[in-house]
DNA sequence: ATAATACTAGATATCCATGTCCTGATATCC
DNA sequence: GGATATCAGGACATGGATATCTAGTATTAT
């Protein structure tokens, strides 16, 4: 249903928002979320190109978001890797289905139209601050890639 | 989102529910529902192994459904040929997220439970039973195939 | 029986998502 | 300037989804 590259996007982005102090780069990005490296920096580069990371280069250098966490949404991440692509005409191209899909096109977008709405209105900042659950992605109380949190 | 597989699965399963007279063979069922015929038969296989229909050989044979399209969900169809995979565990394998979901994949899980159950609750008859709306995949008011509806 | 119809199943082809690797460009530190 | 760190982007590899084709099998009609 979603992507693996969906998967690793949001992964990266959420790492992201959770370490906004320094830029990260792909590798610690990477064994944090546990991306394959060499993918994730394609995907951060989609994610650049987006305007939704920016990459700082050399020493120190590395990836961060260009807005503040509350200010994206999960489905900007998604659409730029993966687009929920709503139904808006007839698939099967017929004439008298142009101006309103059939009742099965019309239910197949209409469970398109809650993923993309529960996506829109939940920010990277939303699965940041849950309460009393786990950190996003992290080991609670233990350490990642050999650094305690 | 959805594969183009379950599309085509779809089609041909609102299709047979909307013709139970007599079987429809997978030329009929991949004209009228514009599938490419040799991948169709596929499809068809599949949703025969599954017990979702029935094949019937020889002349006059084809494929018709199993039970009445009351008792048949669009979930039932999905999950024959691109099963909804629910996330249960945490993807990263982390040993403190594996009693609950981190709020990223909880919110992810969510999506995929909303489209679970709307297609758990909607089943062919559903979309056979549109009120004033379209027929589905039929041109209103025409033929298909040469044959006037 | 024979012919025609229709599904079954295996082999094969093609494309795209996923994943890897390497060279070059850019920035920092000394 | 030279060494190091880091991203950018292209080439390439692989596997699975999509799609086609054909020989074989079952059923019906005559």
């Amino acid at each position: 249903m979603f992507s693996q590259t969906t998967e690793y996007a949001l992964r990266a982005a959420v790492w992201l928002a959770q370490n906004t102090g320094s830029p990260q780069t792909t590798a610690q990005v990477g064994e944090a979320t546990k991306v394959p490296i060499s993918y994730l920096s394609k995907v951060l580069q989609s994610l650049g190109r987006a305007g939704i990371v920016r990459a700082v280069r050399g020493l120190h250098g590395g990836f961060e978001l260009v807005d503040p966490p509350e200010m994206v949404s999960i489905l900007d991440i998604v659409n730029v890797v993966d687009p929920i692509r709503r139904i808006k005409s007839c698939p099967l191209h017929l004439q008298s289905h142009s101006k309103q899909l059939c009742p099965l096109h019309k239910k197949m977008d209409q469970a398109l139209a809650m993923v993309e709405d529960s996506f829109r209105t939940t920010t990277l900042a939303d699965v940041l601050r849950p309460g009393s659950e786990q950190r996003p992605l992290c080991e609670t109380f233990h350490s990642i890639a050999g650094v305690p949190l």
